[in-house]
DNA sequence: CTGAAAGCGCTAACAG
DNA sequence: CTGTTAGCGCTTTCAG
């Protein structure tokens, strides 16, 4: 259990603002809240005292009557670890929905969960009426929480559509992207075209693949299927499986990975093995990360709007806190940014 | 103002459990808490009870009994953005921290302000009871904030030392990192040894130019100083002002960067300019991320153990939770790594 | 415009 | 072992 409270000095009431200033607890309440319909002088009697006493209110009884706490959850049900890796897309988000609500004067709590434990933690957090909002910046699979919060009366929104929830969400356009890229690679002549696909726990994990299977099917590139987990060291690993398959008839003359982490692992899989990239096998990947620019050669890559996808959860969030009742979900536009790769 | 709550639903209480279970306030909330003085048979009605009306106390009806509220604040002063960048520093620390705290059955939130605003609305958060105790992971210059949040008596711990004040802290051993660097480049024949030192306003960045300064001055190596921000950018134009200088009987014939960062610009502009690391220039870093091992050649640096810095942290102040008055402060060692660029 | 009084939902003595 | 009774510190009617 937690330890005492023995070196905690006293903290200042509204009680004794109220005495030293000379009036009672309702005006001083009203004074220090800014409320018009005090006397100037009394509220200025009432701000000194504040003042020297070092005045701030107790959070929780003033919650406790007003049922807010002005402050707003972005949760990431996710091992700190992995929000804080290589990958900037958990950083990204983060750092857009924090520049809106800083902008609309609310405050941001981060919470992330390792383990079992810390999301039961998370979720008495949520529940217990500590914040005025959620979000989820990701979604485990089958997590019941965004849906237990959301029945619980409080606004939620999530990063991608939660299956069989009618909570609102932002997500990007998975399929169109993965199937402009598909094309593409068709276009350039590629005919076996394989998929290194990402974890299928994940939303995006799953758009992606479902999307593939779909497009390759109406192409008619053929299905092969390799699973990472969105991490370079995977894609390195995936691509090594691939080439080994004695499944297919050939190896896969085109390769499209469902982050551009993966595509990297597997681009210098490639490059070291001596294949060439495009000539040999063309290399997709997906998010249009800043390092996507950079590797040689350039990588062919799926551009999703990350900061967006920050900002556009924090304006929701923004509504639903203004007491708009329903608000339309929001899927923003990939796009294909050619360079070398493909 | 923040909205109405007009489609919350009511949340039920204590009460509400209590006469569904067929008992009094006090042994259903005695029972939830799991004290052992209630009979078992009660117990299991009321947790039956609370279950079906999917009953989570009230956080701030409890803590504004208990004056506890089971979580501690991770807060960084700064803008999310320089949170969240290239330098992998704050993530690293966070990550450390949560760990700790995780495995402590601690929730840990995670505060950045960003605007005066922002700052602002932290201060307000930190004072008003909404956390147990607050950890800064970053200092800003002068900043009264970690004084105040300490002086109301909630435990606080800082990264680094915050001058003139009592508050319990961590740090690195910046100075012997620093001394260990510039004798290695002195024993290695330099005898211009230049500086590109960190933002002053960071303690960081002053305990690393006071060391170089002391040391310099020790070895009769001179002194130049140029300023950075702890970016590669800012090291990559740094080097540059320190090439132009014509202060100097002479241009340096060694760097010491404060941080990787801005040691990696300068050697990026270094090399585009033909000038050879470390033969005509040699360079020495602080920080050893990640990147340092993987330049070419490997960057020479002074290695901080960021992990630690995080965990220890989390540790001081779990032992403040626990009602420790007195904790000591800890500085972690730092070592020259010795690469290829000195 | 100001004060008195009634809770918000919970825990913690204190009796029984 | 259980129920009764006070509050925790604040906001918010409701009178004045």
């Amino acid at each position: 259990m937690a330890g005492r409270n023995a070196n905690r000095r006293e903290r200042p009431t509204l009680v004794q603002v109220a005495a030293e200033a000379g009036v009672s607890r309702a005006t001083a309440s009203r004074a220090l809240r800014g409320e018009r319909t005090v006397d100037a002088g009394l509220r200025a009697k009432v701000e000194r005292a504040a003042e020297k006493l070092g005045y701030v209110p107790n959070a929780a009884a003033r919650s406790l009557v007003t049922r807010r706490t002005d402050t707003v959850a972005l949760i990431l049900p996710e091992p700190t670890d992995r929000v804080f890796s290589d990958d900037q897309f958990f950083p990204n988000v983060i750092r857009s929905a924090a520049a809106e609500f800083e902008a609309a004067g609310k405050l941001m709590l981060l919470l992330t969960a390792g383990s079992e434990d810390g999301h039961r933690r998370i979720e008495r957090y949520a529940l217990s009426g500590h914040v005025d909002g959620v979000v989820f910046a990701s979604l485990r699979d089958g997590d019941p929480l965004p849906e237990l919060v959301h029945r619980s009366g409080i606004p939620v929104v999530c990063n991608g559509a939660q299956k069989g929830s009618s909570i609102p969400y932002v997500d990007v356009d998975h399929r169109s992207g993965v199937r402009e890229a598909l094309r593409h690679m068709y276009e350039r002549g590629c005919r076996r075209i394989a998929t290194i696909a990402g974890p299928q726990t994940m939303v995006a994990g799953r758009e992606r693949l479902a999307a593939y299977a779909e497009e390759s099917k109406a192409l008619g590139t053929g299905t092969q299927i390799v699973f990472g987990d969105f991490t370079k060291e995977s894609g390195h690993n995936a691509i090594g499986v691939l080439l080994d398959e004695g499944t297919w008839e050939d190896t896969p003359d085109a390769v499209f990975a469902a982050s551009d982490l993966m595509a990297y692992g597997a681009l210098q899989h490639l490059q070291q093995k001596g294949i060439s990239v495009p000539d040999d096998i063309a290399l997709v990947g997906f998010d249009d990360m800043e390092m996507a620019a950079f590797t040689e050669p350039g990588l062919t890559t799926v551009r999703q709007p990350i900061d967006e996808i920050g900002a556009a959860l924090a304006k929701q969030m923004l509504m639903l806190l203004e007491g708009e009742e329903e608000i339309a979900n929001v899927v923003l536009p990939t796009q294909l940014i050619r360079r070398g790769t493909c």
